[in-house]
RNA sequence: GGUGGGUUGCCCGAGCGGCCAAUGGGAGCGGACUGUAAAUCCGCCGGCUCUGCCUUCAGUGGUUCAAAUCCACUACCCACCA
């Protein structure tokens, strides 16, 4: 099984750059290895680049692998300069203490802590935090050569725009410290991370070799982008988080059906846990009959189940299906109707309370910005009430257009909805 | 330390006293075409109590009937010279 973990992931695309291929493969062959995964909390949430990345630290441990997720309470308070042209703005401890939590939580649903290759869970706060400055100069700092550090293209490209702090420029050495306490503590001689990681991973490979005599390995997965050359993940109106509260299953479930066609293959290469004949057949599907979207669809799916469960998962496609589908919304019954309008942005009105316009409620349900922008879109066309285009900047929905005596729906442009409650 | 150049709307980048909410490109938004896709074409693209008003061109103060445009100082960046 292990055997053909690499190959998996390399036909995924899944694999940027290792150290020695060779001996990776023998290493892995070798038993169940542990190894480690880290996320700086830089956001109360994990978004899809996360997701990318500790996709496959689960496809290690669905492989018989001893997976360690580790938050950065520590490094998360001093900024990984990796890809970044700017010194980054710190973040309060407090902050910062409570991202951690979140993620933790995030991740501790998304690896198996139970079985004999149960994951691990780390903070290296733990082990950073009772360092004094002078021990961790003298047992860490010496094995570090400045002039290598500087040639790290994370370090070079800032001091080619505009530099770097002390604190950034020491990012490295700390990420590095942790890869050595990792293997002291669980024997964790393998680092997986994001191509942008490589010199920070390889920096505890050096460390490691040098404090312990020992060989340890790295793994980086390559930074997807899109078809379109754009970063993977993102909308204008931000990323793709994990937490519900931050993307709505819905919208999440929404991005992935609307994915680009020549992006979902590789999507499915990267995050799906189907087998290769499933996927084959999928990316049959997607050549001969694009149309249909069924890999699209498996797609959706298959993600907003693993992040948001089965059951939202059914919820969120059955009000995409009513509120896409050909049939009048007047005919949708009152629980499917109030289930899927449950799913969009929405707002409420008091009961008997005089009705807004249209560009006010559009506002208040958040879906849009302005009402300068609201009004363009009446002026262009784009607005609708109930699938029904409106006129006017100043129309406003009467009472008798309510669905169920409860709802309107908004639409702006072609797929984007929201809903009104009154009462 | 010296000298010169720069800092413009989400991003890049014109403008260099009135005709400037500010050319152009990208992003974004709406429309047409489609498949809740892409490409293409058309339109929009600071805000509002919208034939007008308000807030923007690094910050502060000044000159002027009038400044993004001129002057002074401050901050940051870049280049060359030490």
């Amino acid at each position: 099984m292990t055997s053909s973990l690499l190959d998996d992931l390399q036909w995924r695309k899944s694999i940027a750059q290792t150290t020695d291929r060779k001996e990776l493969e023998t290493f892995l062959n070798g038993g169940s290895r542990s190894l480690y995964l880290g996320f700086d909390p830089t956001a109360p949430s994990l978004h899809l680049g996360n997701l990318a990345v500790l996709t496959v630290l689960r496809r290690f441990q669905l492989a018989g692998h001893k997976p360690i997720a580790l938050v950065g309470g520590a490094t998360g308070l001093v900024g990984d300069p990796s890809g970044r042209s700017s010194e980054r703005s710190l973040n309060e401890v407090e902050v910062v203490a409570d991202w951690v939590g979140r993620i933790r939580a995030q991740l501790e649903g998304f690896l198996d802590f139970t079985g004999k290759n149960a994951a691990v869970m780390a903070n290296n706060l733990d082990w950073t935090a009772p360092v004094s400055a002078i021990t961790f100069l003298r047992d860490i700092g010496k094995h570090f050569s400045v002039n290598q550090m500087l040639a790290k293209e994370s370090v070079s490209a800032r001091l080619e725009s505009g530099g770097i702090s002390y604190t950034e420029f020491s990012y490295q050495v700390l990420q590095a410290f942790d890869y050595l306490e990792l293997n002291r503590r669980h024997d964790c001689a393998l680092q997986i991370g994001g191509s942008d990681q490589w010199g920070n991973i390889v920096a505890g490979v050096d460390l490691i070799r040098r404090v312990e005599a020992k060989s340890a390995h790295a793994l980086t997965i390559p930074l997807m982008t899109k078809a379109d050359g754009t970063k993977f993940g993102k909308t204008a109106s931000g990323a793709i988080w994990l937490d519900p509260k931050m993307t709505s299953p819905y919208a999440f479930f929404q991005f992935f059906l609307n994915s680009d066609d020549r992006d979902v293959e590789q999507l499915l290469r990267s995050f799906s846990f189907k087998s290769h004949e499933e996927l084959e057949q999928l990316f049959e599907s997607l050549r001969t009959n694009p149309g249909a979207r069924e890999a699209h669809r498996a797609l959706a799916r298959e993600l907003t189940t693993l992040i948001h469960g089965e059951s939202e998962t059914v919820k969120v496609e059955t009000a995409a299906k009513a509120l896409f589908g050909q049939g009048e919304l007047a005919d949708l019954d009152i629980d499917t109707l109030s289930g899927a309008l449950s799913e969009l942005p929405r707002t409420n009105i008091g009961k008997g309370a005089p009705i807004p316009t249209w560009v006010d409620l559009i506002v208040a349900t958040g879906l849009v910005e302005s009402k300068s922008a609201a009004r363009r879109i009446v002026k262009e066309g784009g607005a609708y009430l109930n699938n029904v285009k409106i006129v006017g900047e100043d129309f406003a929905p009467t009472t008798d257009s309510l669905l169920h005596g409860r709802f309107f729906v908004l639409r702006k442009g072609k797929r984007d909805l929201a809903a009104v409650e009154v009462g």
